[in-house]
DNA sequence: TTCCCCGGTTGATCTGCATCAAGGCAGATC
DNA sequence: GATCTGCCTTGATGCAGATCAACCGGGGAA
């Protein structure tokens, strides 16, 4: 139970074997382990490599082990708006479904471990903790996806950067190790500015004028293009129009 | 079987028995229908009225009988975004948290059908095919959030209104008998203008403002203010740039 | 070295939607 | 019937962000 908790807590310290993920963290304490373990392959991708085009049938489910991959919705003219972002030990696919929804993109050299979807199907069946936890993780992803509506359809150009800012600087924390003190944090940025673009619903050059506005601001600064550091979590997160209690530090 | 895929397909049919909703019709064929019949208990409440404040305790999870609610987020200075709209046989509620994340709020005069969450959840642990169902149900919503999340990112103001009430067309149609011929299609707006604007991301002004130009413009007769006749649902789903093949008939 | 290409920045201008403001209409209350 | 109130419409104006365009700088290839 110990371990348990501690791969949920600590993802990354599984890599090498990504059955202990979030995603299915809850087979470690089943006897179903070894079951699992013979479905399962590793796939890895280049960046920038399309792995699923929209409507494409799609016969596994997977589980990011490194690397990161996006899930984006094309409209007829090219608009474009990444829908979900999928990092170490995040989950795709959807049991009981056969085509893919939408484009998932590896933005980053990437690796997935992968399950066929047809013995992963019925393993769930036989093993309810796996129903349950993947209902976890999808209730998850759903508070994820409606504070991001929020963000698309609420927020300035302004506060959708400082936003992306403080969910990459979060997420990129709880990869690693003991919290950076003083309330500063230093990041690399994962996507190109058209990426964090496609993100918040703007263009890559509103996105540009944003982060030069936060970096004369001195809420942010930058080293290259993509090397973040941000002094003050709190004024980032003060810039983000979100509740600033009961944020950052949980 | 049979009278689960029926309870399915036509939800309203049950309405006085909401076990047999979509939310956990699973039960229906399972024996524990008896042991979920002795933990529901049924509330109404008023048009208007406030079921749950974000941050509240939530003791139980619920499926809509009769009626709509909604899920929105509000900003501190505010600005508020709906994040959800629950139809009849919708479900609301987290197996596994405790406090609400967004406000729910009774649009129309509601029927719910509650169940406790302790006891509702010992079931599910129980009855593997509620978890299961439950999970669809989630990616359904994932998807659908997703959807929306284009609209908000991507869509102009006309095209966000349009694709609304094709959405609404959609969901009523399949609530109501066979489907009305020749692709014109009839409904009451269950939403204020401001609302509707809450759910788009946009000011009550501009709905009414491209409410009207659709109007003028043929693709919607409006009778009242909430009255709405679709003379052709092709016209109206080419207004919401949406891929037209693979839509409503579905 | 030179060139090119890609990702990024910055400037000038345009425009779609927000904002501010003034009614209109229908149903409720007295 | 008079008034009020909630919901909606329409007009005038302003502005945030889109669009169009020029340019920068670093890394890879020839």
């Amino acid at each position: 139970m110990a371990i348990h908790q501690d791969s949920h807590l600590v993802p990354h310290d599984c890599v090498d074997c990504p059955i202990r993920h979030r995603a299915v963290c809850a087979l470690c304490e089943s006897d179903e382990l070894s079951k699992l373990e013979q479905i399962k392959y590793y796939r890895s991708y280049q960046a920038g490599q399309t792995i699923i085009w929209s409507g494409d049938r799609m016969d596994f489910v997977a589980s990011v082990v490194t690397g990161i991959a996006t899930l984006t919705q094309t409209m007829e003219d090219g608009r474009r708006q990444m829908v979900g972002l999928l990092l170490p030990s995040d989950f795709v696919g959807r049991p009981g479904r056969s085509t893919a929804a939408y484009d998932v993109t590896a933005t980053t050299d990437l690796v997935m471990c992968c399950f066929r979807k047809k013995p992963f199907e019925e393993l769930m069946s036989a093993t309810p903790h796996i129903a349950q936890r993947l209902l976890e993780m999808t209730l998850d992803e759903l508070d994820a996806a409606r504070e991001w509506m929020l963000l698309l359809g609420r927020k300035t150009a302004r506060e959708k950067i400082a936003s992306l800012l403080a969910i990459i600087a979060r997420r990129d924390a709880s990869l690693k190790s003991p919290r950076s003190n003083k309330g500063s944090v230093i990041f690399d940025l994962p996507l190109t500015r058209e990426e964090m673009a496609d993100y918040l619903g703007l263009t890559l050059e509103t996105v540009s004028r944003q982060m030069s506005a936060l970096k004369k601001d001195g809420v942010i600064e930058l080293e290259g293009k993509r090397h973040v550091i941000v002094p003050s979590i709190n004024s980032l997160m003060e810039e983000t129009g979100d509740d600033t209690d009961g944020g950052f530090l949980v």
